[in-house]
RNA sequence: GUGGCCGUAGCUCAGUCUGGUUAGAGCACCUGGUUGUGGUCCAGGAUGUCGGGGGUUCGAAUCCCCUCGGUCACCCCA
């Protein structure tokens, strides 16, 4: 591993080619699903003012515990964004688009917590964001577009789970409920579950530990606290979804760690992947948020999805594979090394993609670099050819045959033979 | 943040329990066999502060302590 020399700090890694080039894909197949329905990208920045993110709730574990936070020189205390809502809220408030304002997002988040395989200090996500519309239909629109979103990776163990947290009113009176329950049954709860339920009933129903199970089996249920008005909207997000075809479970008992979700909440699960760490995206409506940074009432809606964990499910699925090639044509020059010079510039200038060897190398080690970039053709360019005004293009992928060709005619055939 | 396991060549690992000559294997890499031809085969070659620091010892990859990193579980989530 390593010696003295540095390493990535914790938690971080690089991604190389070609799994950068695959993420790079992913975001493409995103930014394409969205695009089509008028989501426009909004890039907020990467830091923030630490209160943007308090804004999210005391009782939320990204911003209790898990902040990226330092003081800059100005004396400002900032924060790397642990998500993407947060801020695009913000800027939703600070400039006032006209709504419905329909964007999304792709990019890094911060997270100071303890690493492991599908967690990282540093994580990609993509989503997108709608500030305005209250209507039902939009919330299973965004759902929508995140499960034609995993149907284009071509994922097809993803579960959808929906759920209904009511208004904040709603929510409050079920709390209550939750509360009252977890109390009565207080000495039967796991420990850690006693210290969850003091600062947020809800998440108790979380837990996984064995202790907890019955307890929260006999849980009252949110469904059963919804206002008339909340029901509604919640009918009309599931019969939304039945009507294109989306199917999903609902889950009563789905609670989502971010403390401003109102009315829906739905989560993806992998399948493929480990049950503990199979969540790769989740979002729901908040109503609330964009008041509280000080935009007027403004209801809102989205999702965030987790880009090296739906990674991993591709793995998992072994789909959306990482591409095999970075060029097509390789240029050998047995000359010189001029000719390669040349040729490579004006092969790469008529859009082909080009590489060659390096270091006047014997043709033996160039055919072996050739070999190894994975491209499809060789071009060679021997002292006969380049006497004579000629080419040799040979076959990498196939039975090795090849043919000598006119230099002029040479973007042509290579076009002809790599459709 | 708490607990378990792990860290030896670019990669995957053996060697660690039972300290002892120049620390090994496979793959990958380089050169040659074929002075103009890769992918198979054959021959040869290069590569390690044994994660880092300290300690015990005549002697440490091996034993002890600290530390950094990875990994799994919990917590929580993407």
């Amino acid at each position: 591993m390593s010696d003295h020399a540095f390493r990535a700090p914790k938690g971080t890694r690089d991604v190389l080619w070609p799994d950068s080039a695959r993420r790079r894909f992913l975001v493409e197949v995103f930014a394409e699903v969205v695009g089509s329905a008028g989501y426009l990208e909004v890039v907020p920045p990467i830091f923030e003012h630490i209160e943007v993110f308090q804004r999210l709730g005391p009782a939320t574990d990204v911003v209790r515990k898990e902040m990226y936070a330092f003081e800059d020189k100005g004396g400002r205390t900032i924060a790397l964004r642990p998500e993407q809502t947060a801020s695009v809220v913000r800027g939703f408030a600070e400039h006032r688009p006209a709504v419905p304002y329909k964007t999304w997002y792709a990019g890094p988040n911060f997270r100071y917590e303890r690493a492991q395989k599908g967690r990282f200090r540093q994580f990609d996500q993509v989503g997108v964001e709608v500030l305005g519309p209250y209507d039902p239909h939009l919330d299973a629109e965004t759902i929508t577009l995140a499960w034609r979103f995993y149907e284009r990776l071509g994922l097809r163990r993803v579960t959808l789970l929906v759920n209904s947290l009511g208004s904040a009113e709603d929510r409050g009176r079920y709390v209550d409920a939750l509360r009252v329950h977890f109390e009565e049954n207080r000495d039967a709860l796991s420990e850690e579950s006693r210290a969850t339920l003091a600062a947020n009933p809800m998440r108790v129903l979380d837990s996984k530990r064995e202790a907890d199970i019955e307890l929260v089996d006999a849980a009252p249920l949110m469904l059963d606290h919804l206002s008339d008005d909340s029901a509604e909207h919640f009918t009309a997000v599931t019969e939304a979804l039945d009507a294109v075809g989306v199917p999903y479970t609902v889950n009563p008992r789905l609670v989502r760690g971010l403390d401003y979700y109102v009315r829906t909440t739905f989560e993806f699960a992998a399948d493929a992947l480990d049950a503990s760490q199979n969540a790769v995206g989740g979002g729901g409506r908040y109503d609330g948020l964009a008041a509280e940074m000080g935009a007027p009432e403004t209801p809102g809606v989205g999702f965030a999805l987790g880009v090296d964990r739906t990674l991993l499910a591709c793995d998992a699925e072994g789909v959306f594979a990482a591409p095999a090639s970075a060029v097509d044509v390789f240029v050998v020059d047995a000359t010189d090394g001029t000719e390669a010079v040349v040729l490579t510039d004006r092969l790469r200038s008529a859009g082909l993609r080009v590489d060659r060897a390096w270091d006047g190398r014997s043709m033996k080690a160039q055919m072996r670099a050739a070999d190894r970039s994975a491209a499809v053709l060789a071009v060679i360019i021997g002292e006969d050819e380049r006497a004579s005004g000629m080419a040799t293009v040979r076959d990498l992928r196939g039975d090795g045959g090849q043919e000598t060709v006119e230099i002029g005619q040479l973007t042509d055939i290579l076009r002809a033979r790599l459709r």
